[in-house]
DNA sequence: CTCCTGATTCGATGACTGTCGAAGCAGAGG
DNA sequence: CCTCTGCTTCGACAGTCATCGAATCAGGAG
């Protein structure tokens, strides 16, 4: 990634891919909701244990989620003691949104 | 949809499958393409003929992407004579943008 | 060391998705 | 009417994904 406003010029094959890894992995409630909850958290930061009590699923789910997140460049997770917090790479989701409106 | 900044407040379920949807609609390689050559094509709009020869996919398949695009509401299509063109809803990727980066 | 708790990984399963060829539909032109 | 071309729909199939319970790992506390 990338790249210019997607209404300017073509994406090549490999922005595409590129970017589409990163809108495939927010496409998903869960996920979406779950970026959301650790982006507008306060400190910027969220541990697990804030996540899981919101949705009606196990903590497996969760975790897979966020690992998805993860690898997408989305988040990022440090281990504190006991707990694990995450929190979002806002540049990533700068970039991601620059993509869609044209230039100003 | 929608919706203040995802940094700002937590998606509420609704929103956050309103949104996933519009999201994973982009989330393929094919479609983000489709969607650039659609929106940056002379014009803003572009005969399915124009984007078939582009990749290296059989007609059933292309028509299958633009079919999810045009579900997610990105795309609209409009027959004319023998051709059918898309175009992209600027409005729908504006607001997908937006809810990514925090306001202004 | 042992237990407890928070979180991830593993394995399985049912659902969804991307892809294709074949068939169908809609206009244009004989 | 028939035929041709552009595009979509249908049916099938292989691959991917969301979800769970069970097992595992990592720290903290006794």
């Amino acid at each position: 990634m990338c790249c210019a406003p997607l209404v300017r010029d073509p994406l090549s094959a490999e922005q595409s891919v590129d970017l589409a890894r990163v809108f495939k992995a927010m496409g998903d409630p869960v996920r979406l909701r779950l970026l959301s909850l650790i982006a507008s958290h306060a400190g910027g930061e969220a541990c697990v244990c804030d996540l899981t009590d919101v949705f009606d699923l196990s903590g497996p789910t969760i975790s897979h989620h966020l690992k998805v997140l993860r690898e997408a460049g989305l988040i990022t997770g440090e281990r504190r003691g006991t707990w694990i917090y995450y929190r979002v790479c806002p540049d990533l989701l700068a970039r991601a949104s620059a993509v869609l409106v044209p230039d100003r």
